[in-house]
Parts: C-alpha cells; structure tokens; sequence
DNA sequence: CTCAAATGTCTATTGATCTAGACAACTGTA
DNA sequence: TACAGTTGTCTAGATCAATAGACATTTGAG
C-alpha cells in the first residue's frame, strides 16, 4: 500500500511546489530508477492527496526545468536526475574538478567596475572601507545551462588590471600571474542556502522559489594577505558542493 | 533613494512568503543594525511594491519565529539575528565551535538500529552492502530551537557498542574511545540544498517551504579506514556552515 | 483492430491570497 | 496637550490556487 505523503496547506507555498520538490528529491534519490519515469499522475495524485490537477502543475514546474518530460499515452520520463558537485579545498580552481562531469565549461564575464570597498568586503579583504577594489561579476556555465553567478573583489592598488588580465586570459589564477602573484590558497569559506532572489532567477535561469547555495570565501597568498573575496551563488538543484579537507 | 526589490508573482511561493524570507536574510546581514528595528510596514511596502497586508502578513511569520516582535506605536523590533555558524574542518566535534555562540546546547538520541547497510551507506563505509551497521538518529538544538537532525552509521563489527556508549557517554568521540578508536579525522563532505521534506519540518519545527542544508560527511580512523558517514540536515535559516581548509 | 492506460484540454466552483481604503489605538516628542 | 509616526483591525473586491468532473488524444499490448 502507497503511505500517504503529507503536504501541509495554507503556509504560503502552493501545494503544486511542494509537490514539485518531493518528486525531484525522489528523482534525484533514485526512487524511480527501476522505470525512468515518474509514476502516473493519478497515482501522484492518490500518494499526496490533491487533485489531479494539482500533481499536473507541479509535473509542468520540473518540465520547465528540463527534469522530466511527459508524453502522452505513455508516461512522464526522467530526463535528468544528477547534480554536478564542485570541489572546495585549500586550492579550488573552477576548471578544475568539473572537468569529468559536464562536456563543456564556460565562465563569462558579464561586468567588471572599480567601487569603493563596501564593509563586508573591506573587513573580508583587511582595507579600509571605501578603499577601491575592482568587482568581477561572472556567470559559469556547464553543457549550456547556468550553474552559478558570482561577485569577486580584489584589492584595487594591488591588482589594477585584473578585470583587464582576466578578460584576456579567462581566468582567475592567470590573471594574478599576470600581477606577480603565482600562488594563492583558499583561508576560509562560508556557506549558506536561502530561496534565489530576482536577480539570481534570471541569471541562473531558475523557477521561481528555487534555492541557491551561496558560498562567501576568502583566497589569500601564501602569507596570509587576503587577495580575493567572492560571493558565489549556485543552483542549489544542478549543483552539490565537495569539500575536500 | 530606497531600490525597489522585486518580489515575484504567480510562482507558488506566496508574495508574503518571499518577503518574509528577504526581511529575514536582511536581518541576518545586518542590514537593520543602526536602528536595531525592522522599517516601517508602509516603507517595506513601498520597496517590495506590495500591499501593506501583504508586508504584515510577512512580518508576523517572523514574529511567528520569534525573530521579530512588533510593538504599536514604536515599530517592529529585532529579538534575534545571527545564524549559528557551524565550523567544518579535519577535526570537526559538533559540541565545539558552537561553544561561544549559543548558551546551551544539546544533543538527543531519538533512535538507535541496527540493520544492513543501503548501497550508499556501504559505499561510503567501504562495506559490502547487507553488512551491518548501527544507526543513530539524533537531534540536536542550541537554546532550545532545533538546529540539524542526523543519522550517523558505523560499522557494526568494529563498533557493536556504539548505541549504548553513545546514550551512557552523550559524545561520539567518547563513543568512539569507549571502542579503542582514539582519534579520527573527516575524510570528505557534501553539501547540498533543497526544500524540507515533511519529517524535517516537524523535526526542525520548520515551517512548509522552509530549506534545509544536507551535509553527508565521511570520518575516517588515522589510517584511512572509515568509521562513520552521516546525513546531517540543517535548518538553513538558523544556521551557516564554515569551511576551514 | 481493440482496449486499457496514460497524458491533454476544457468548464465550473470554492477557498486562499493580495489589493485598496479607511480608521482606531498606541508611542514618543515637541 | 497636540501631533506625527507607527502598528492593529475591519470591509470589500480582484486574482490565484485547488478541487471536481467530463471527455479527447496518444501509446503500447494483446
């Protein structure tokens, strides 16, 4: 016998998303491995207690996320159940560690500006508030879909031309080179979850309600002086986090 | 000039919910530090582009949670902030690194079992599958609000024990001395994030939509031999995770 | 071909959410 | 005391979410 599977009403999230992310932590679970598809939808329906309809929208949220496909007559078939993990260590390189599992990686930068240095940052980074430092903002992509956005701040008097290196190189670790920095480590990392902002949404090309991983982390070089600071946001759905002690 | 923040409509999460969120990671970031008070019901209105009712219906979420408490006359004061940082590293006990942070802390056992291990419990444990492991479901809260519910497996042959150690001792190291194990370090860790399911909301005393952070982590003996993996699931609102490399 | 099983589409109705406006009640300050 | 600024409460209407039922369309198996 199915066990009735409990989603709670009125608390401000519709019951077709609830049901939306209990079936894809069943995909991503395995649940329905034995056929590749999602049970039918009046057995959803049955299972959660709601109205077909209500099973049918929640379907046509994880669609639109490319999850699942329905087809008529036949069923709803699992496209897509794995997350990509992305290591965290003492030296992390982006382009590292994805390597195997997505074909083909691409981080863009989509703005690069000189601000004077906000607190958060001015503490991260160990200058003074107002003090200019150069915001890279980019957008990493794996196999076409959007993985994360992130902010990164690097002091301005140390590292003029980072915006400029990093557009010619393409990357972070290049970039400093370029200043006389050849060697950084990762000092700390935090992390938190919350549901995406506007913003995140568009960039990251998310539904609505969905949730980042968002990790604050501090590189510095090898005698402890803070060279970088960056916020980066990932969708919390195609993404794990690895960290690699 | 106040920036209007866009909330989303039509996307199963509640308008009232979405702001309830903001307001939250505001607060967290101490963005109401100065005044130590949430602004004006009509100002969050004006910036959120919402209704008034919309914005209380927010706010007494969070009075709800005990985050807030609103006074007539005077305004919406702050009763609580931070998230609680929960510090991951080689030598990570949970009772340490929290010590400063909350005044009271505890650990419940609510279940112990011993069964044979899943596939991926047996892959992480570096056991064949059906071996037996002992499972230990705990929850733990500082000042009295639940912060992360885990299950922890040990292989059962090495640590037959490990259930009646743990309820005697209250402390897995102790646990683990209990065994003959002296000293043991945290191989690897995963992070993910998603929405609660049903058992951690009641767990976690969550409300529906709330997320939750999944940190699977691998302990292993000094010579590599692993001897415990665990599922720890946080309250993604009370709590951050801290990498230290 | 026939039929069972599955998804697709439509209509109608109910309850929850959000907006809009008005006014009461309370607080701190001038 | 008077007043500006704030939260508390009420009513009414519009929009969204969920239920209910009926029937069409497609697929795969017998």
């Amino acid at each position: 016998m199915a066990m009735r599977k409990v989603v709670e009403r009125q608390t401000g999230v519709a019951l077709w998303r609830q049901i939306a992310d209990r079936i894809r932590l069943a995909i991503s679970n395995g649940d329905y491995d034995a056929t590749g598809m999602v049970p039918p939808e009046t057995a959803l329906a049955g299972e959660f207690g709601v109205n077909r309809h209500t099973v049918r929208s929640a379907l046509a949220a994880l669609a639109e996320e490319g999850l699942v496909r329905a087809v008529q007559g036949r069923g709803t078939i699992i496209e897509r159940k794995e997350r990509v993990s992305y290591p965290i260590s003492k030296r992390t390189r982006f382009s590292q560690g994805l390597g195997h599992q997505v074909k083909e990686i691409g981080t863009r930068l989509i703005a690069h500006t000189e601000v004077p240095a906000t607190g958060e940052v001015a503490t991260a980074l160990g200058i003074r508030p107002g003090d200019p430092v150069i915001e890279l903002r980019t957008v990493s992509s794996g196999d076409g879909r959007p993985l994360s956005v992130s902010s990164s701040y690097y002091p301005a008097h140390r590292f003029p031309r980072m915006a400029e290196e990093f557009e010619r190189l393409h990357s972070v670790t290049k970039a400093f080179a370029a200043h006389g920095l050849d060697d950084y480590v990762r000092a700390s990392t935090e992390i938190v979850a919350r549901h995406a902002d506007a913003e995140e949404l568009s960039m990251l090309q998310l539904s609505p309600g969905a949730i980042v991983l968002e990790a604050q982390s501090l590189n510095a070089d090898l005698n402890g002086i803070p060279v970088e600071f960056s916020r980066s946001r990932f969708a919390a759905d195609r993404m794990k986090l690895r960290i690699e002690t």
